[in-house]
DNA sequence: GCGTTGACGAGGA
DNA sequence: GTCCTCGCCAACG
């Protein structure tokens, strides 16, 4: 029996994937899953990826704006920046400094 | 079964 | 360049 949809374990699958000092975005993942269109799907199984895997690294997935859009749903609102600042990645505020050269895309990097 | 919400993205003004 | 609107898919009430 399936704890989960697939759809939300290849999204696990692919943020698990994420190198460590890097980050990607929710419709890369979607677009990587050959559904561009999904993007906000991506961002509830990160909700949910709690209860089915909080070994998720789910701070290294932002908006396509380098943004912590979801840093309010972390144990703490300040972990997201936390974990990422730890793992080499700039973070001012809730945006990623230089996002674009931490930016980690799958479609790119798996492809 | 219907309507609303949501960690988004792209397009248009 | 910024701001607003629409779409898309899944879950929740």
């Amino acid at each position: 029996m399936k704890k989960q949809p697939d759809f939300f374990e290849q999204i696990y699958e692919v943020v698990k994937l994420i190198p460590k000092g890097r980050v990607t975005s929710y419709g890369s993942i979607a677009k990587f899953l050959s559904s561009a269109k999904s993007s906000r799907v991506v961002g509830y199984a990160m909700n949910a990826c709690r209860q089915v895997d909080p070994t998720i690294p789910a701070h290294r997935v932002v908006n396509r704006n380098g943004l912590l859009t979801g840093k309010m749903h972390f144990s703490s609102p300040t972990k997201m920046e936390e974990l990422l600042s730890a793992e080499g990645v700039k973070v001012e505020g809730d945006q990623i400094k230089s996002f674009p050269d931490v930016f980690w895309d799958p479609t790119i990097e798996l492809l």
